[in-house]
RNA sequence: GGAGAGGUGGCAGAGUGGUCGAUUGUACCUGACUCGAAAUCAGGCGUGCCCGUGAGGGUACCGAGGGUUCGAAUCCCUCCCUCUCCGCCA
C-alpha cells in the first residue's frame, strides 16, 4: 500500500511513477485526495464535537457527586443532541474511509528510480548471463518426451486426477523433485544464512491481502472452504507461493531493531488458477496450476533494502551455478513489474527443448509496501517505529528447474546425468533410460 | 464438536459505570552515587489519526465488531483466539 501522506505531498511524483507502470493508475490519484480531504474535514468537526462531549460528561459527573439531580438532567439533554451529530458524522468518516483504502489498496508499488522504463517483456535489459548453452551431438527431446520416456511424470493420470494443469509425478521423477528440494533447502540454510520455515499451505484472505495478492488478482487464487456452508465458514486460499505465508509471519508486530535482518527460506506447493491463460503453453510442465518451489524471504531496514536484493539474486544464482545450467539475468522494466514490487530481477534458464528460456526465479523489494499492508514494523535505534523493507525471491522454482536439467543433461539414448551436487540427495548418478 | 476459564501497555499483573490511557512490578532509557559495575535513589518510557512551521493541543485505542448510557476497560449481544477437561481423529 502506498503512504497516504506521499500522495498528499508529492501527488505529481507518484503519478508519474504510476504513469511509467503503463496500467493507468495515475488517473485514480486525484479521487483518493479527495476523499482524502473530506475525510479530514469530517473528522475535524466530529473530533471538536468528542472534545465538547468529553468535557460536559465530565461536568456531568461533578453535578451528580454534588447531588444536583435537575441540573445534571438538563446538562444530559444538551449533550445527547450532540451526541446524536457525532454519531452521524462517524458514520460518514468511516463510510468514506472505507472507500478510500479500497482505493489504495489497488494501488500497485511505485517503481524504483534505477528501474528500466518500458512497456513489456521485451523492454526488459538483460543484465548478465552465466554459462553456455548445452551442445548434443544428435536431436534434444523436450521435457515431455523426456518424462515419457524415462516415466517421470505421468502427464495423463495427473489430468485424470485433477485436471489438466497437475502433474503425478513417478518414479525417479518424483525422487528428482523431492532430491531438489532438500538441495534447495540445504544450500540456502548451510551456505546463504537463511533460517528454515515450514509454513501452512493455506491462508486467510488476510495474508493474501498483505503480500499484495487481493484484492486485485483474486481470481488467480484457489479458495477452499471447510465443509459446505458458506455463510458461517471462514474461507481459505490455497497458497500461490510461500511469500503468502512466510511474508506475513511478523505482521501485526513490533520488531526489535536487532531481529532484522530476518531471512527465511520455506518449501511450499504453489497453487495457481491461471484464469485466463487456457491453451497458453499448457503442454508439459512449463505452466501448471500445482508446483513446488523454495522461496526467500527476507524482512530488513529500508537502508539495506537494495543490497539484500543482489545478495537475494546471488543466492538464487548459486542453485544454477552448482547445478551447471545456462541462465540470464534480467530486469524487469516497469510495465512488466508485479503488483507489489518497486524492483524484480527475473532469472530465466535456457531450455534446449523449448530453444528458448524460462523464468525460474523472481527476486523482488517490496520496499515498504508489504509492510505497510501487514503492519509489520520495526523499532530503530533512535526509537521510531518504521516500516522494514521485505523482499521476495524465488530460490527457486521446481517444475522449470526439472525442465532445464532433464533437457541440459540428456544423454543420446535418453538417459539423463545427474550434476556432481545432486547425487548425495538422489543417490544416483544419473537416471537410466 | 461439548463443558469450563480467560484475552489489559515489551513482559507480568491490578482495575466491574465518571477524576482511568489506565495502579503496581519488571524490562528499557537518562541522571546521581562509583575507578567501573552491581545495588540504591530521582526522572522518563505505548500507538494510530487530526490540527499546528513549532512548542503543543485534540481524538481514538484495554482481542474484534455492534449495542445501552450524558459518559464504557468496566454492563449487554455477536464473532475470533488461547488455556484446561471430555469426545473424535492422522
Amino acid at each position: 500500500m502506498l503512504d497516504i501522506k506521499l500522495l498528499r505531498e508529492r501527488a505529481d511524483f507518484v503519478k508519474e511513477r504510476l504513469a511509467s507502470r503503463g496500467a493507468g493508475d495515475e488517473r485514480r490519484v486525484d479521487e483518493v485526495l479527495a476523499l482524502d480531504e473530506s475525510r479530514r474535514e469530517k473528522l475535524g468537526e466530529a473530533e471538536k464535537l468528542k472534545a465538547q462531549r468529553n468535557a460536559a460528561s465530565k461536568e456531568i459527573g461533578a453535578l451528580m457527586a454534588q447531588k444536583k439531580a435537575a441540573e445534571a438532567e438538563t446538562r444530559k439533554a444538551e449533550v445527547r443532541a450532540i451526541g446524536d451529530r457525532i454519531a452521524a458524522l462517524d458514520r460518514e468518516v468511516s463510510e468514506i474511509e472505507t472507500r478510500r483504502e479500497t482505493l489504495l489498496l489497488q494501488f500497485p508499488n511505485l517503481p524504483h528510480e534505477t528501474v528500466a522504463l518500458g512497456r513489456t517483456a521485451e523492454d526488459n535489459p538483460v543484465i548478465r548471463t552465466w554459462g553456455q548453452p548445452a551442445r548434443f551431438e544428435f536431436t534434444p527431446r523436450s521435457h515431455i518426451e523426456l518424462c515419457e520416456k524415462l516415466r517421470l511424470v505421468d502427464f495423463a493420470r495427473g489430468a485424470k486426477l485433477a485436471g489438466s494443469g497437475f502433474l503425478l509425478y513417478t518414479g525417479w521423477g518424483a525422487r528428482l523433485e523431492r532430491a531438489l528440494i532438500q538441495f534447495l533447502l540445504d544450500l540456502h540454510v548451510r551456505e546463504h544464512g537463511y533460517t528454515e520455515v515450514s509454513p501452512p499451505f493455506l491462508v486467510g484472505q488476510h495474508c493474501m491481502v498483505g503480500v499484495g495478492q487481493f484484492p486485485k488478482f483474486v481470481d488467480q487464487a484457489y479458495a477452499v472452504r471447510e465443509g459446505a456452508d458458506d455463510a458461517t465458514l471462514g474461507k481459505l486460499y490455497l497458497v500461490p507461493t510461500a511469500e503468502a505465508p512466510v511474508a506475513n509471519i511478523h505482521r501485526e508486530e513490533l520488531l526489535a531493531a536487532d531481529q532484522l535482518p530476518i531471512r527465511y527460506v520455506a518449501y511450499s506447493p504453489c497453487f495457481r488458477a491461471e484464469a485466463g491463460a487456457a491453451g497458453v503453453g499448457t503442454r508439459g510442465m512449463i505452466r501448471v496450476h500445482q508446483f513446488d518451489k523454495v522461496e526467500l524471504i527476507k524482512l530488513v531496514r529500508p537502508e539495506d533494502g537494495y543490497d539484500e536484493l543482489e545478495k537475494m539474486v546471488a543466492n538464487a544464482e548459486r542453485v544454477l551455478q552448482l547445478l551447471g545450467l545456462h541462465y540470464r539475468v534480467i530486469g524487469l522494466c516497469t510495465g512488466d513489474m508485479g503488483f507489489a514490487s518497486a524492483k524484480t530481477y527475473d532469472i530465466e534458464l535456457w531450455s534446449p527443448g523449448q530453444g528458448g528460456w524460462l523464468e525460474v526465479s523472481s527476486c523482488s523489494n517490496c520496499e515498504d509496501f508489504q509492510a505497510r499492508r501487514m503492519n509489520v514494523r520495526f523499532k530503530d535505534a533512535e526509537g521510531h517505529n518504521r516500516f522494514p523493507h521485505i523482499l521476495n525471491g524465488s530460490g527457486t522454482a521446481l517444475a522449470r528447474l526439472f525442465v532445464a536439467l532433464l533437457e541440459t543433461y540428456q544423454q543420446a539414448d535418453g538417459s539423463v546425468v545427474i550434476p556432481e551436487p545432486l547425487r548425495p540427495y538422489l543417490g544416483t548418478t544419473m537416471i537410466p533410460s
